[in-house]
This record gives C-alpha cells, sequence and structure tokens, in this order.
DNA sequence: CAAAAGATTCGACATATGTCTATATTGACA
DNA sequence: TGTCAATATAGACATATGTCGAATCTTTTG
C-alpha cells in the first residue's frame, strides 16, 4: 500500500512543512504522491470516497455503495482497492460484510501538500 | 477550461462548506473535480507545478522548464497545457517566452475539497 | 524580408486503465 | 456438511494517456 503519511516527512523536507509549492519534487516524491492522486482521479471513485466519508458512522459496505452506481459489482470492488491500497480508504471486515471508511490523515495529508505555501519559495530551480 | 473555482459554490452545496467528506459528489460534479485531479496525477506533472511555484518570482518559462528533465520540449509543452487546461497553471507571454506560475486559488480550492469535514455528515446514502 | 529561437500542434505508437463476465473465496447458517 | 450470500480475483477488451519525431506557428533580430 502506498503510504502517504510517510511522505508527510521525507528527510529532505525536514527543513520545511510540506507543500508542492515550497521546493520542487523529487521524482521519487512525485511518483509516489501521483500514485495517491491517481487513486482520487476518477469520477466514480471520488463519488465512492464521498459516499463512504459521509455515510452515517462514517463508514459503508460494498453492497451500500454497489447501489449507488449502474456498474457491475466487481467494478465497484476494483475501484475501492484502488482506493484503499493508496491509503485513502480503510477496510474491515466484519462476518460477511466489508465496511470501508474514509482514511481522515491522508486526505489531510493530501491536502496540505496540495496547499499553497504562504511563504515566499527560497530560490531553487529544479 | 474546467473551472474548478465554479466549484466551489454549486447551487446544491449552498448550504454547506465544499468537501468530499460532508455529502456525496453528484456525477458531474466528480467528473468535474476528477479532471483536475487527473491533471495533478502524473509525476511529471506534479514536478513541473512544484518547479514552477518554488521557482524565484513565481513564475517560470518553457526552457526553464525543460531543463530540469529528460524528456522532449514537446512533452513538456504537452504536460504545461493539461495543467494549464485544468485552471492549476496561468500562462503568460512575454516576446518569445511563455511563462507560468501556479494558480494558487485553484491549488486551495482543491484542498479544502480533500479536506475532511470537521462535523459530522448529515445522513445521506448516495 | 529572412533566418533563428521558443513554443505549440499533429500523427503515431506502446502502455495504462476502466469495465465486463466468469470464477473463486470467505463466512453464516440450516 | 452443504448451500447461499457477500466480496474479491482473473482474464479479456476497448478506450485513454504519455511519449516521441516532424511540422507549424510566432516573435525577435540581422
Amino acid at each position: 500500500m502506498s503510504n502517504l503519511l510517510a511522505w508527510t516527512a521525507p528527510p529532505e523536507a525536514a527543513e520545511c512543512c510540506s507543500s508542492l509549492s515550497r521546493r520542487p519534487l523529487s521524482p521519487a516524491e512525485a511518483d509516489e504522491i501521483a500514485l495517491v492522486l491517481k487513486a482520487l482521479a476518477d469520477p466514480v471513485r471520488l463519488r465512492l470516497l464521498s459516499i463512504v466519508a459521509s455515510h452515517p458512522g462514517g463508514e459503508a459496505c460494498v453492497c451500500d455503495l454497489t447501489e449507488c452506481f449502474e456498474l457491475s459489482q466487481p467494478t465497484i470492488s476494483h475501484h475501492l482497492k484502488v482506493l484503499h491500497s493508496a491509503g485513502l480508504l480503510q477496510r474491515e471486515k466484519r462476518g460477511t460484510w466489508v465496511y470501508y471508511r474514509a482514511h481522515a490523515a491522508a486526505l489531510t495529508s493530501l491536502a496540505a501538500l496540495i496547499t499553497p505555501a504562504v511563504e515566499p519559495a527560497l530560490p531553487r530551480s529544479c
């Protein structure tokens, strides 16, 4: 599973808060962040995440979610797996049912990453 | 050009702040947000945006950017176009050079969208 | 005007991705 | 133990995407 939280404090960023706008990302950092954003960058997965997050109790099972779409159950399952692998959804199996909930810390980290820096960046090139 | 800023106050969200976690996104909203996230969800484009944003003066021309990658100049130009079309980069032509800068408001909106809601969501299904 | 430099557009190609159907797995329960 | 219900996995297929080289456009300058 991709670990976005780990990104928030990479060695080379010890000097600073996490933000795209503070300094150029290394290729490796960009690869990792892109994995998480790719997981989010799909209309079905955005809706799945928003449905799960705003569901009563903050969680929903696959059967709840499948009803919301005109897509096959395996397709929904696939999208949930992508979100889970990216660390954006947490998974808990209870009996026959599997419940998903939003991983708030991962979303918070991602949002912080995107938020423009308030302070002007130090002069750098690449 | 996709207009993320417009999303921040859609008619059906008048009740509330903008957040994925507040209520289920409509399919149309999800499509629009996905367009912006798709633009961000690429390692090269993430690096381009971070380089532009942290460049002295907050802007960089294409020639500055091409040096940072082992990719052809048309490829860089393509990625810049994607970011610009998504509203994440602003473009200004001065003489022969084209300067890009990060669109801070768009990034702020996107970050707000991803940030988990503090208040519990109202009970809703899809 | 012509030539050069910066940038974009075009067309092609290989890879990645979203979706489906069919099948497998897991757990509840008679 | 056998069957059923809820999810997940596998394999196939069509479409989307990232990259390139070649050509085109635009602006400066000799």
